[in-house]
DNA sequence: ACGTATGCCGCAAACGTTTGTGTAGTGCGC
DNA sequence: GCGCACTACACAAACGTTTGCGGCATACGT
C-alpha cells in the first residue's frame, strides 16, 4: 500500500520474531492455512502480516533457487492471425489457473525466426516452449528434443513430436460430403502453405473422401500458396485466368476463402449459385460474410496444448490429441 | 551445446583464472570486445570462452541483483481483437529492439480485471505497465501513478495520463467530410463503448465538423453499445426499426461497421447508394468487405508506447503522442 | 523412568549475478 | 628515487528465496 522498502521474507519473520525459513514454509505450502509447518496460531499471525503489509514472493530470487521460472514460451507465426491468437488465449488463459505466465513472440512462419525466438525465450529460463508453427520438416524441434526442452505443438502436428491439434483430415471429409450432398460435381482447392500438417491434411481428408464416392480432383485444380487473403485472391485469379472454374472450392482457412470470395464476385460470379465455397476455422470473419466453413475448438486446443506441456515439464508421458472440429453451413455454400 | 552443469561466470571464471567479477564486467560492457575492463586479450579469451560454453546470463540471479526484470507488461481489452494485437506487435517489437520482453494479459475491458492482472504482473516485477483498455474514469490508474508505477497508455487517452494514441477526433471529421462532399445529408453514428476516449472523440470530430457545415446530428441517432461486431448489428436493427435509416453512416469501429454492414445488406438496403457506411482502423474485414474507413497507425503506437514507457521508467520527462490517420475510401460509402 | 515419536521451529548453505572497494604492478614525470 | 596515475584485475557483500538438517520441547507408550 505504501512507502519505501520493499517487504520481504526477512521483514515479516523479524517482525514476527521468527526465523524466515518458517514464514517461508507456511507462506507456500499448498494447504494454506492449514499448514503443518507451525502452530495454528503462528500461522494466523504469518498469513496476516503478509496481507497486512502486501507481501509478493520477489520471483526472481525464487526462481535462482529453485531454477524453475513458472513462465512457459509461445511461438505463434504471428499474433494478428485470429486463430492463433485466440489458442494463445486459451494457453494463457490455462497457464494463470496453474500459476504459470506465458511470454508470445511471431516467427513470421520462417525457420530462422522461430529457432531466433525460441533460444530467447529459452535464455530467458522458459520452462517449457509451445509451438504454433511447426513445419513438416523441423530439424530444430529434433534438436530440442534431443537437449531435452519440453515442448509441445499446437495446431499444427510434426512427425515425432507431441501436438495438439484439430483432426484436419476429418474437417476436410466433413467439406467435402457436405458439397456432394448439396449436388456438386466439380471441386478446387486452395490448399494453402504445402509445408504444413494443417494445408495437408485438410487437404488429404477432402481428396479422399471425395475419391471414396468415385470423384477425383486433377493436380491442377490444387493450387498451394498462403493462409492468407491475398493468397487467396490470388489462387482465385488463376482459376479464372484457366478458365477453369470448379462448381465447388474449399480453401483450408478462412482467409484464403474471404480472399476468393471478394475476386469471384468482384467478377460476376454469384456464390454460391455459379460457385460454391468453403473455409476452414470459423473465424468471425467468416461468420460476416456468411462463409460455409469448419469449426475448429481453438481454444481448447490452447488450453489442452498447456496442459500437455505442463505434463510433459512435470516428467510425465504424454500423447497428442486430436480434437474434433463441426461443420458450419452458411450462406456461401 | 551439451550435456550436464550449467554454465555461469564462475564456471568461466575458474577455467580462465579469473575472478567472476571481471568476467561480468567484460561480458556485459556495452562497448563489447572494446571492454576497457581488461586487457585485450583477456577479453578475448572470456568472449571467445563464453561463445564455446554457451554461455547465457541468468536473468533471474541479475534481475535479483539489480531489481529490474527487463521486462514490460502489457494489458489490452483481448488479444483476439485485431488493432490490439497489432497494437502488441508493435510493442514487442520495439521491446525486443531494446533488450527488453513483454508479458500481455486481456482485461475483458472490465475494470475488476484489469486490476488483478496489472498487479499479476507487477507481482512479477514488471518494470513498467502498458494499458490498451483505459476508460475515461479510472480510479486505478490514478492509484498507479500515485505508487510511482511507469506506465502509459495507447489507443485511449485517459486525462492526467501519458498517452500515445490516434488522432481520433481528426479520423471523425475526414469522414464528415468525406460524407458531405458525396452529397450526404442525413446522418447517423454507431458510437461504440461511451466510456472510451476513442468512441468520444471519433463521434466528437464527426459531430463538430458537421455542425461546422450547418448540420446537426440528433441524439436519437446516436447509438452507444460496443466495438464488436453483434454490437453493430444490434445498432443496425435500432435505426431499422425505428424507422428512421439516415444516408450515411459512420461506425466508430470496423467491427461494428461490419455488423451493421451485413444487417443492411440482409434487409434489402444497397450500400452505398440507399445509405452509405464507414469504419475506423482500416483492419484486413475491412478491405475484405470494401468498408471506407479510416487507417490508423497502429503498429506505430505500439512501438510509440513502449519506447514513451522505456523514457518514463528511464526517469525522463514524457509527452503524450497524437498520431495522424488517413482516409481509405473504398466501395461502401 | 526411559525410549521414541511428533510438533514446532531455527541454522545455514546455496542459487548466479552485480558492484563498491581494494591492490599489485607498470610507466611516467621530475 | 619518489609520488602519481593508470591498467588489470581480485575480494566480498549483497539481492530474497528454498530446503536439508537439526534440535528442543512435550506427549506417549510400555
Amino acid at each position: 500500500m505504501n512507502s519505501s522498502e520493499p517487504v520481504t521474507l526477512k521483514t515479516l519473520a523479524s517482525e514476527l520474531g521468527l526465523n524466515v525459513s518458517t514464514v517461508s514454509r507456511v507462506l507456500n505450502d499448498p494447504r494454506g492455512p492449514e499448514s503443518k509447518w507451525a502452530s495454528r496460531q503462528t500461522t494466523e499471525r504469518i498469513f496476516a502480516l503478509a496481507k497486512d503489509r502486501g507481501y509478493s514472493r520477489n520471483p526472481h530470487a525464487a526462481s535462482l533457487r529453485t531454477a524453475r521460472s513458472n513462465m512457459v514460451g509461445v511461438i505463434v507465426p504471428r499474433l494478428q492471425d485470429y486463430v492463433l491468437a485466440t489458442m494463445y488465449e486459451g494457453i494463457d488463459e490455462a497457464a494463470t489457473e496453474n500459476g504459470l505466465f506465458t511470454v508470445v513472440a511471431n516467427s513470421l512462419d520462417v525457420a530462422a525466426t522461430q529457432r531466433t525466438k525460441a533460444e530467447m525465450l529459452l535464455d530467458r529460463r522458459a520452462d517449457g516452449l509451445i509451438f504454433g508453427d511447426a513445419h513438416l520438416s523441423e530439424p530444430y524441434l529434433d534438436e530440442l528434443a534431443k537437449r531435452g526442452v519440453p515442448f509441445v505443438l499446437i495446431n499444427r502436428t510434426c512427425d515425432g513430436h507431441v501436438s495438439v491439434t484439430c483432426d484436419d483430415y476429418a474437417g476436410g471429409q466433413m467439406i467435402a460430403r457436405h458439397f456432394l450432398a448439396t449436388g456438386r460435381t466439380v471441386f478446387g482447392i486452395l490448399g494453402g502453405a504445402p509445408n504444413t500438417s494443417t494445408a495437408r491434411d485438410r487437404t488429404a481428408g477432402f481428396i479422399d473422401e471425395l475419391h471414396s464416392h468415385g470423384v477425383a480432383v486433377p493436380e491442377k485444380r490444387i493450387i498451394h500458396g498462403g493462409f492468407d487473403a491475398p493468397a487467396g485472391q490470388e489462387a482465385a485469379l488463376q482459376m479464372l485466368e484457366a478458365g477453369d472454374m470448379p462448381e465447388a472450392i474449399f480453401a483450408v482457412n478462412d482467409f484464403a476463402a474471404i480472399g476468393a470470395l471478394g475476386v469471384l464476385q468482384e467478377r460476376g460470379l454469384r456464390v454460391p449459385d455459379d460457385v460454391a465455397l468453403a473455409g476452414f476455422n470459423d473465424t468471425p470473419l467468416a461468420a460476416a460474410v456468411k462463409l460455409t466453413t469448419i469449426r475448429s475448438p481453438m481454444h481448447e486446443i490452447g488450453r489442452l496444448g498447456l496442459e500437455a506441456l505442463q505434463e510433459l515439464i512435470g516428467g510425465r508421458e504424454v500423447r497428442s490429441v486430436r480434437l474434433e472440429p463441426t461443420l458450419v453451413v452458411r450462406a456461401s455454400g
